[in-house]
DNA sequence: GTGAGTGCAAAGCCTTTGCAACCAC
DNA sequence: GTGGTTGCAAAGGCTTTGCACTCAC
């Protein structure tokens, strides 16, 4: 059962509460975009672009500012599909998955898996590894993207 | 079986010849670093350093452009373990790896599994999806560091 | 000989920072 | 009122690029 837009709001305006972090306005309006889209992958600059629409007076510095802040806070997740800006999403509860990336169109799919959950398991003891957290991302062909590559499939 | 240092060098010396890359004295210096220890990440900035010990005429820029080529030609890998900077690995025939990665000492061990290969066709099944890289990573504590973590592990 | 490859320095991109003004508490 | 936040612009890392020179083929 995933959590509405609101009580995702509330809860994350006490968590910032909680930390002695003032809720400014920017800090409400950019909050507000990464909860609008809560399964998107977004970075410094479109974050900016969609923030501006709501609050023109914004500053990307605030934006960077508060990215930096809300991953503190685990409000949202750093991601690290792309090496050359970093990328982010909203830490939704019991969202944790994976991602599928097709190397042609780009298109990012994500995937849970209880597999991989036991799989964790078997790993800590074999390597005596206290995990907290992973990054599993795959990389291939979609199914349209597979389909397209497939007619010059003879070439390799 | 691994691949000896002569064979890795000829394979890819070979392999610059094959696309109609010139083999300059560069080259061979930068290829002979990243041979010379097989297991290790690097980036540009550290291979750099290594690289003028053995020939001090090496410019940056070079290291980058060769790096670009070495990944075009599948002698190394893009890693994307810090979004800071890129980081880099020899493409070792067979060695196909996940990454524990501590992060107390940030110390990285790497690691195979079987069990992932499996994991990966039946995904490969249930979404349709045409795998052929993968980037697998486990965030946590090694050994030592949970052990002296747990000192203060009443703190959370 | 000739064009790919190089070194240098300048430019580029994304991100961070210094500082005065501002506003949430 | 006051210190945390902000916007702006300047500075900061890492990486790429323009250009004349060089060297592998």
């Amino acid at each position: 059962m995933e959590e509405s837009r609101e009580e995702l709001r509330e809860k994350f305006h006490r968590r910032l509460a909680a930390h002695d972090c003032k809720l400014t306005r920017q800090r409400k309006d950019i909050l507000e975009v990464i909860i609008s889209e809560p399964h998107s992958h977004f970075n410094a600059e479109e974050l900016y672009e969609k923030v501006q629409q709501m609050n023109p007076e914004v500053g990307l510095a605030t934006i960077y500012r508060t990215l930096d802040l809300f991953c503190d806070l685990e409000i949202i997740h750093r991601l690290d599909f792309d090496t050359s800006y970093k990328s982010y999403e909203l830490n939704v509860e019991d969202q944790h998955h994976h991602h599928l990336i097709c190397l042609q169109c780009g298109t990012i799919t994500e995937f849970k898996d209880s597999v991989l959950e036991k799989f964790e398991q078997d790993l800590e003891k074999t390597h005596n590894f206290d995990i907290v957290d992973h990054h599993i991302k795959f990389y291939g062909y979609c199914e349209e993207c597979s389909s397209n590559k497939g007619e010059s499939k003879n070439g390799k």
